[in-house]
DNA sequence: ACAGTATATAAGAACAGACTTATATAGCAA
DNA sequence: TTGCTATATAAGTCTGTTCTTATATACTGT
């Protein structure tokens, strides 16, 4: 299954933010998950199991609970893939956030997408995933 | 459909990709995934349908023929959900780094995920999503 | 107007994925 | 051991996606 596979389900991708915060119990995944989503335990449970058999994370065994992790590298290989992109968002804020900081030095390179880091201060009206 | 779920399919990603440098024809498209994918031209034109309807491409007519165009602002959502998850690799590659870099001032605060840039120089075997 | 090329749409078959309920496994506490 | 809790697996159903072939639409050149 192709990391933009995983990533397709809203559910999994609830999953991830979850863990984005730190570690979890399978249990605690699961009570957030269901009041959410309105699905079984067993049906979070095979969410949970997909994102272990695809890496994106590791689990770690306390007693009778399940610790979930996120596990980054599928995730940085979506970022890496993401990059030949970065280039037609940087042509237009680069074009306006470069030319207006520096104090315009010369025409940005052709295209060679220039890293700048992404600017999150722009929320897009991007609907917090509750999709 | 969510953007990840366009993203899904490899044939789109595809199309992406060949988008990625520069506008196509629908046919320069449908040649080149015909000969990886080994689909029809219908299918093809379903693909791009797919990504018109979801805003990832915009098609400008010239003549009897269709210019696709990459349309970034859905690529972009999907840059600033993975934002949440920088501080994975963020944190492992700046405590190696900053640790180097700086004289090694002081253990890195707890996990604040101080923002760097993705490094792209570390192709990280990504196999060219060949997939 | 006619034929040819470029592209899209329609309809249906095949398949994969995400649920469901039922049940198994395993640690813990009495 | 027995029973309770936490979690996983099994098997089957349902639905949405992705193909296929057939066909429609619309420019272009003769």
């Amino acid at each position: 299954m192709h990391a933009f596979d995983v990533l397709g389900d809203p559910v999994r991708r609830r999953i991830l933010a979850l863990l984005a915060d730190g570690p979890q119990s399978a249990g605690a995944v699961t009570d957030v998950v269901r009041a959410e989503f309105g699905i079984s335990q067993p049906a979070v449970s095979q969410h949970l199991r997909v994102l272990r058999d695809n890496g994106f994370a590791s689990v770690h065994a306390s007693g009778t609970r399940r610790l979930y992790a996120v596990d980054a590298a599928p995730l940085q290989e979506v970022d890496v893939w993401l990059e030949q992109f970065r280039k037609f968002w940087n042509q237009h804020l680069d074009a306006l956030a470069t030319e207006l900081a520096r104090g315009r030095r010369r025409p940005p390179a052709t295209h060679t997408a220039d890293s700048a880091p992404t600017d999150p201060s722009t929320p897009h009206r991007t609907e917090q995933d509750t999709v």
